[in-house]
DNA sequence: CACCGATGCGACAAGTTCTGTCGCACGGCG
DNA sequence: CGCCGTGCGACAGAACTTGTCGCATCGGTG
């Protein structure tokens, strides 16, 4: 025996080891993970750790052929040291309520073990009378209520490995104009997540040019053997930031923006900054001026637009052109 | 002896009922808590187990007179079971990015352990070669660039708490128009998330007339023992769907939404998609033609005006008027 | 079809560990 | 000062762990 107190370590590591569901464990590989730690231990002690630790933890096993594959079964939720508290809870709730409509099913999936244990943890029969969630807790969540098209677990799984593990991809994939899907190859060169969809960045076959791939539009996708070969030169980062179709940001240097807010329009910005140096002063027409340095991107465009009528651009004189001709269109598009 | 392998549960029952750092809990407390579980067990075993798990783990304890409180480190990494796996990993670096504008600063603070988590999975040095995550995945976030304002975690946690907990809060409220902070007990009835702010639904002291405190104007905050009063009849979720600060929704039944795309403005939707009755055809205009049932909500309006003069409303008529409006305001705002 | 290697598993015995119990040492409090 | 609550060292018997064998199965290979 090589030390004292040896085994709850072990046996914690040996959980740590062990899969979810679909994926699985045999005895002799853990056997080696574990000596890789500095666990000198026989092949029997770890088929005895198994069976013990199966009676205790939502594990299970299935015999392929001879030899026995381990998993931690699906639905389990995540046991977390230290425990969740309250706090952390109410924190996961509202992650899961605000992150639904952004990010693709495939990964909230991933993320539903960890929200499984939060609404555990806010269940009001626990003992202290915590009370019930929706009861004391509402969430109006800021952005449109699209719903992000939904991926399939498989092909997301495949594209996040052969990513990861610098490989190529074999793919299916229903481009948008094409009705029938076709097969082919691709060098998966890095993920782009905007809003609710998310796009592989890559080459197909030999070909030079990079393209981007919808996930959602892939019907299936397996990661092949065959390391991945990258553009000479390329640079995912430098690339993401050049690329038009990204790049929402509109030129580079900020700008200093002033606005005429219509009486209570303005009040959004009393509680939320939109710069550090944010000035608002009011002005004697009952209008407040707001005054501030931000980036000159899109989604100040988008955020402005949404105040509709009720803000006037007063500077840089550029942007109030940009609204001035907006206005003029859309005044044509609906008059008369 | 009361059963085998009663210990390895034991002690992970007790690692998971040991808080993190602010919190302490002391050797009787934990066998009260373990009693109520089963485990009729010796404090003395607790002891020993306390101080060999804490060469396992990041716990620690601090002697306070005679008595020893333990607890987690506080920048203890959370430890979870089944471990992390790469792709779950990947979900949470996402959930941070995303949600970082999205939650006050203290909310975020508790999922952090989490985060740390999935960044050291991601980090290259783990063996597996693991690409770094930015040279892989770069997130574009749709909303805007507005940091939400930064709520006091000391505020935040006894705000929390109370309102669990069911019990009277006494707060040092700087409100928007008053220079100086003013404390009064306050009856917490609910809390509200929208975009970056969080507004405490809560009456002041004995009056009947509720109000809405936002966290980031709170100085100070403390619960108290006084259990919560609240106005009778009163009930938050109806409460915050009837309350016209708080609701978006304009009109109870969808609508048959008609809307006519330049050509490209209406890529998004091919993606992303409006309603799940969505139709898009081409029209002999070369625009595109889009038809949905959606709800009624402000956000649609947003949404629509963030197209600006690209994209023209057809039906129903009242939308209709109402973006007409809207033109011809802003128009005639920017006019001559 | 037989043989080989790999795997699982029951049994065993020696060695470790666990646990309730005592007794002693402190520090605070009345 | 004495009492109480707490921590902790020591002890012994019971319980548990673990390496080792040996046997039974299963799959693949020649």
């Amino acid at each position: 025996m090589k030390e004292a107190k040896e085994t709850i370590l072990r046996q914690w590591s040996m959980l740590r080891k062990i899969p979810r569901h679909p994926g699985s464990v045999g005895t002799r590989e853990l056997r080696d993970k574990l000596q890789d730690e500095g666990f000198l231990i026989d092949v029997r002690t770890i088929q005895r750790d198994l069976e013990k630790l199966s009676s205790l933890f939502p594990l299970s096993c299935e015999t392929r052929g001879k030899a026995n594959r381990w998993f931690w079964m699906e639905e389990a939720t995540v046991m977390d040291l230290p425990g969740m508290e309250p706090a952390t809870a109410v924190a996961f709730r509202l992650a899961e309520e605000y992150l639904a409509p952004l990010l693709p099913n495939a990964t909230i999936r991933h993320l539903e073990p960890h929200f499984r244990r939060a609404r555990e943890i806010l269940k009001p029969e626990r003992g202290t009378r915590l009370a019930v969630w929706p009861d004391k807790v509402q969430v109006i969540a800021g952005g449109p209520a699209l719903t992000p098209p939904s991926v399939k677990p498989e092909v997301q799984e495949a594209v996040y490995r052969a990513l990861l593990e610098d490989r190529q991809l074999v793919c299916t994939y229903r481009s948008k104009d094409a009705v029938q899907p076709k097969s082919y190859p691709i060098n998966p060169l890095g993920l782009v997540f905007r809003d609710g969809v998310v796009y592989l960045v890559g080459t197909a076959k030999d070909y030079a040019e990079v393209r981007h791939f919808a996930l959602h539009r892939m019907e299936a996708a397996m990661m092949l053997e065959t390391p991945c070969r990258r553009p000479p030169g390329f640079n995912f980062q430098t690339y993401v930031k050049a690329e038009q179709l990204f790049a929402y940001p509109l030129s580079r240097g900020p700008i200093a923006l002033e606005l005429a807010f219509d009486k209570g329009a303005a009040v959004h910005l009393t509680e939320r900054l939109l710069s550090k140096d944010q000035r608002v002063t009011q002005n004697h027409d009952g209008r407040v001026m707001v005054r501030a340095t931000v980036k000159n991107t899109l989604e100040l465009r988008w955020w402005l637009l949404g105040f509709c009528d009720k803000v006037e651009v007063l500077a840089p004189q550029a942007l109030r052109d940009e609204f001035s001709a907006i206005a003029k269109r859309m005044a044509h598009r609906y008059g008369s």
